[in-house]
RNA sequence: GGAGGGGUUCCCGAGUGGCCAAAGGGAACAGACUGUAAAUCUGUCGUCGUAAGACUUCGGUGGUUCAAAUCCACCCCCCUCCA
């Protein structure tokens, strides 16, 4: 295998689509470092699984030599990403965005190499654009192209609002690739039309196109939607192990899988003989995700952190027992020692009332003994406190 | 500019004056069963209240009425068609 053939399989490995190969092999040929660029809204700065899916292909660029820009989206996340579900989103002041930044490299460097990396904000040249500058924008792209981009074209069947600011957001994201001079520029797959924007515009403004790569979109925990924070369905890297682990044992078994083939280390033969070997009874597959969970902690906090996670987990869910660490709350006897006020005062419920349903549906016990008594104070003492499956409360009354 | 349709509880969506805190579905949560998986069954799903009940909610503001998500006026927003 030459050295090309080498860097273009790993380039290719869990890519969903490279547009266009060919292309790609001349500009890995020419020897220069290439020019990688992805970009990211500057309005979510906790990463999470579905991030890092487009980051290990970053850093397997960088492995290569190549050069990565991180692009942080701060003009552009003013127009607001028109996702599908037309919520306005609040403009950041300078102030939060820096912030922001300062969060995302704090993440975003457990995967990265640093040394390798250029952040770079959009506002610097999006900025200084003037009217002018952005009707030739505008100008270089029809409605009937913009409406290619199947969200769009969904909205419009569907009846629902498509403002105009919003075939801004893919030509602001072309220009981007025009001003970097960016020859690949990755994103997940639905991104694929704006990369195919970029790709055009360079084209318009006379330089070279970049080739596109897109990756596959990492299921949310509830193996239907995209993982993202607004759906309430991700796995944060910056979260704490024990949250990391349990969140993944939740999965399914099928989305299991689609979790080992995106974000595990493991070779694609490997993952495959683990699949045999589930499928034929040979590994339970609560082993094979306490693997991938054990995996998945070790890389974003330690294999120490990982091992406590895994023992936590099983005491806890397995073996009936209580986690190590648990919130507390202190309360003085009396009405405020009484379930449903604690529990909200707590933060476990949002209100008395569901405490008390929660009650009459068996989900509290208190030193493991099951209570649905509403209106009795507990006396004074240490209690632990476990509603449903997950919620535990370590409770002081004085 | 003209004509018409629409905005309901987390989401979709029924509801055209009292029987509506508001059908149905989804999501979520809880219990049973399990591997805190899936599937299934059962239950809960505005706030306060032990309860009876009280209070707040159907884009906004006013109004009609004993009584309004439902009727009227104005306003805001979305969509379609015509120009």
């Amino acid at each position: 295998m030459t050295d090309i053939d080498r860097q273009m399989a790993t380039i290719k490995r869990g890519v969903a689509e490279l547009i266009d190969e060919n292309e790609l092999r001349k500009k890995i040929l020419r020897g220069s470092p290439l020019r990688i660029k992805v970009g990211f809204d500057p309005t979510a700065p906790d990463l999470h699984l579905g991030h890092t899916v487009v980051m290990h292909k970053m850093r397997h660029f960088q492995e290569l030599g190549h050069h990565v820009v991180f692009l942080i989206g701060d003009f552009t996340g003013r127009i607001g990403d028109p996702s599908g579900r037309s919520e306005t989103r609040p403009p950041l002041t300078e102030e939060q965005v820096l912030a922001n930044a300062e969060t995302y490299k704090k993440q975003v460097f457990k995967i990265l190499d640093p040394a390798k990396t250029e952040v770079a904000f959009n506002s610097t040249w999006l900025g200084k654009l003037d009217a002018t500058g952005f009707i030739k924008l505008a100008s270089s792209y029809t409605v009937a192209r913009m409406m290619e981009r199947d969200d769009f074209e969904k909205r419009f069947r569907e009846q629902r609002p498509i403002s105009i600011h919003e075939f801004l957001y893919p030509l602001c994201q072309g220009y981007d690739s025009v001003c970097l001079k960016t020859d690949v520029e990755m994103g997940g797959t639905d991104q694929k039309f704006n990369l195919l924007v970029g790709r055009n515009l360079q084209a318009h403004y006379g330089i070279e196109s970049q080739c596109i790569l897109t990756m596959p979109l990492l299921e949310g925990t509830d193996g239907v939607r995209k993982m993202s924070k607004s759906y309430g369905n991700y796995i944060g890297i910056d979260e704490a192990p024990s949250e990391i682990f349990g969140k993944i044992m939740a999965v399914s078994d099928d989305l299991m899988w689609r979790y080992y083939e995106l974000l595990s280390a493991k070779s694609l033969e490997d993952i495959a003989a683990l699949k045999t070997d589930v499928a034929n009874g040979t590994v339970h597959p609560k082993a094979a995700k306490e693997t991938l969970a054990h995996e998945m902690v070790s890389r974003y906090h330690s294999e120490k952190d990982a091992d406590e996670a895994q023992q936590g987990f099983n005491a806890v869910f397995a073996g009936g027992g209580v986690p190590d660490e648990m919130p507390e709350h202190q309360c003085a006897h009396g009405e405020d020692s009484t379930p449903p006020v604690f529990l909200e005062a707590a933060g476990l419920v949002k209100s008395r009332g569901e405490a008390k349903r929660l009650m009459k549906e068996g989900a509290l016990s208190i030193d493991g003994q099951r209570c649905d008594d509403a209106i009795t104070p507990l006396a004074a003492g240490e209690y632990v406190i476990k509603l449903g499956k997950k919620r535990f409360l370590k409770l002081v009354v004085s």
